[in-house]
DNA sequence: TAGCTGGCTTTGGTTTTACTAAGTCAGCAG
DNA sequence: CTGCTGACTTAGTAAAACCAAAGCCAGCTA
C-alpha cells in the first residue's frame, strides 16, 4: 500500500515528460511567443510588440528559446535594406504546434467570447482540430484515457484515472 | 502595409484565445496540478507532494482551480474514517487533457531519455497520441497548417505563416 | 561623416511566485 | 476530554519575472 503511494510519487516527478516539457516552454511569455513565430513572426521589435511584453524580456526569452533549439536565429536581407536577424521555428519548435492548437482550442471553448484566428488545413481548408486518437485508429474521448507506467515498470494494479475510489490510503 | 500591421497586431493580442487560455493554466504548478487530477490525484497533501510544491502554493492553486471550474471540490468519507474533501476534474477541466498530452508527447520526443507514464485507449488498449485533423478528416502535419483570421474579419492576403518572406516592413 | 533605425542591453524598481516553519481547526480514537 | 491526523492558513523571506526608460552599436542613407 505505502508501496504503491510511493511507486506513484516517484513516477509523477522523477523524469516525467510533462515536467521536463515545462522547464521549457513552462510560462506564459514563452508560449505567447512560440505562438508568434508560429503566426510568422520573425523580427524582434514585432515579437516584443506581438507577445506584449517588453525588449527585455523578449530579448531573453528569445535567447532562451534559441539556446534550447526552438527558434533558430538567421540573418538575412531585404533588397535595399541592411542585414537583420530573424528568428525562425526548428522541427523541434514546430512539433510544439500540438500545444498551442490545444491551448488555442481550449481557450475557443471556455474563454473567448469569439476567436480571432482559426486555423485550417492549407491543402482543402477545412478547419483544423486537436483529437486524441489511437493507434488502433479510435477517437479517443478524455474519459476513456488510461494511465499506464512507462515501459520500464511494473503495469498499475487500478489503472482507471478519472473514476473509482481515490488512489491512497 | 501599415493597416495591415497593426490589424495583426490587434488579432495577435486581443481577445486571443491562447492568451486567454493561459491565463488560467499559463503557470508550472497550476499544469503539474492538472496533471495530478488528471492521473487520479483526489486529496490535498498527494497533490503538493507530487506536484512537488509547497503546501500554501498548493492550496492556492486549487482554490484557484476550483474558482475557474476545472476542479470540484467535494465531500468524501471512506467507511470508518471522518469526512474529508477531495478534488475532482469537471469537464472544463478534463477538456484541457489535450494540452497536457501534447505536452507529455513533445517531452517523450525531445526532453527526456525514457517517458515514466504511457497513455492509451482504455477500450482497446493502444497508445494514444495527440493529433491535429481537419473537419474532411486528413491527418495535418504542422507545416500543412494554414492561418486564418477569425469569422469577423477580413481574410489575410498571405496567408502562409511557415514559409515565405517576413510578414512586415 | 552625420543621422537614422533595428536590434538589442543596462539600470533600477515593482510584482509575482515560491519556500520554510509554525500555527489553526475539525473530528474521530481512545 | 485529550491527543492525533488531514487539511489547510499565516508569517516572514528569498528568488524570479516583469516593466519603463535610457543607452549602445552597426550599417545603410544622404
Amino acid at each position: 500500500m505505502t508501496d504503491l503511494r510511493a511507486a506513484r510519487d516517484t513516477w509523477s516527478t522523477a523524469n516525467c515528460s510533462i515536467a521536463a516539457a515545462l522547464d521549457v516552454v513552462g510560462n506564459r511569455t514563452t508560449l505567447l511567443l512560440l505562438r508568434e513565430a508560429s503566426l510568422g513572426t520573425r523580427r524582434f521589435d514585432d515579437f516584443a510588440r506581438r507577445a506584449g511584453v517588453s525588449e527585455p524580456v523578449a530579448a531573453a526569452r528569445l535567447k532562451r528559446l534559441v539556446a534550447d533549439g526552438l527558434l533558430e536565429r538567421r540573418p538575412y536581407r531585404q533588397p535595399g535594406q541592411r542585414t537583420r536577424d530573424e528568428y525562425l521555428l526548428t522541427p523541434k519548435g514546430r512539433d510544439l504546434l500540438p500545444v498551442l492548437a490545444a491551448l488555442r482550442q481550449w481557450g475557443d471553448t471556455y474563454a473567448v467570447d469569439e476567436p480571432s484566428i482559426r486555423i485550417a488545413h492549407r491543402d482543402c481548408g477545412a478547419p483544423v482540430q486537436v483529437r486524441l486518437r489511437c493507434d488502433a485508429g479510435h477517437d479517443v474521448p478524455a474519459d476513456e484515457v488510461a494511465v499506464l507506467p512507462g515501459p520500464a515498470r511494473e503495469p498499475r494494479p487500478a489503472p482507471a484515472p478519472l473514476s473509482g475510489a481515490p488512489d491512497t490510503e
